[in-house]
DNA sequence: GCACATTTGCAACCCGGTTGCACCCCGGCA
DNA sequence: TGCCGGGGTGCAACCGGGTTGCAAATGTGC
């Protein structure tokens, strides 16, 4: 068995193969993808299709959702087992120039002591402005 | 000369009734507000104007952009001065389940050391989840 | 091989948000 | 006071990300 085909199946996903293809996807990607950016890397995949697997991927805690720029962004989740708590989030950064979105891997997000009461299942660390590239065109 | 006038006036925007209006809603919510709303508490204004008006409040650094659950959100800055750092901003609260956004004003967004380059000028720290409220609920 | 469940693909739709454009209002200036 | 120019306003049309309804296809278990 493929490796994609078990990360599905040990996460509690049916195997097809639009879901294997988008796991690769998302798998090569070094930064998180939106909607859009799948759509045209896996042109034969309606949209449609899309939206409906990155839900199931997110139910089953196979990818995080981040909320970036204008669009939503998924990334794969790099804790293996299926418990989905969050300790692998990193900090993300997006350019408002180039409208690209860093992962910054080596930046965890910080611990932060919430109120009594809430109950935390995922974590969006943004951080906006000017990324390297940019700032050296300017 | 009214506050919401003189703060206006003070970032540099130029004083109309409308923003008058909105800057008001801002200051009145305990929460940051999404353009939709802006649009029911203000029934008389058009979505086109808050649109623009919070670009322009944005650009005179007056509001933070959040994005939390589905919809953006906009809270006025507390740092009074138009400099525009971000030395105000807290960590935000998303409820899955009543949709609401919750400011944890107590829990600053903790410093990160961004990597040589990276010129931040906004932080998003949205944690998503279940409010108390929902929990007890449930 | 058959009945049932799930997935697929397409089109239509929904909705937050923006834009184009004509009109209005206000401030400056003669 | 009357005219001029520029920004602000309001409406409608539009845009684009994302979802949904539905019928056909594809599996899966018996």
């Amino acid at each position: 068995m493929r490796e994609e085909e078990s990360i599905l199946a040990g996460h509690g996903v049916k195997v097809t193969a639009n879901r294997i293809l988008i796991l690769r996807a998302l798998m090569n990607a070094r930064a998180p993808l939106s909607m859009t950016e799948l759509e045209t890397r896996l042109e034969t995949i309606d949209k449609s299709i899309i939206s409906r697997t990155l839900a199931a991927f997110k139910e089953h805690h196979l990818v995080h959702h981040i909320l970036s720029g204008d669009e939503s962004r998924y990334e794969l989740c790099h804790v293996h087992g299926d418990h989905g708590n969050n300790d692998d989030e990193h900090v993300h950064f997006f350019c408002e120039k180039c409208r690209r979105t860093f992962c910054l891997e080596e930046l965890e997000i910080p611990a932060v002591a919430f109120p009594e009461g809430f109950e935390v299942s995922e974590i969006n660390f943004v951080a906006t402005g000017i990324c390297p590239d940019c700032r050296k065109k300017a």
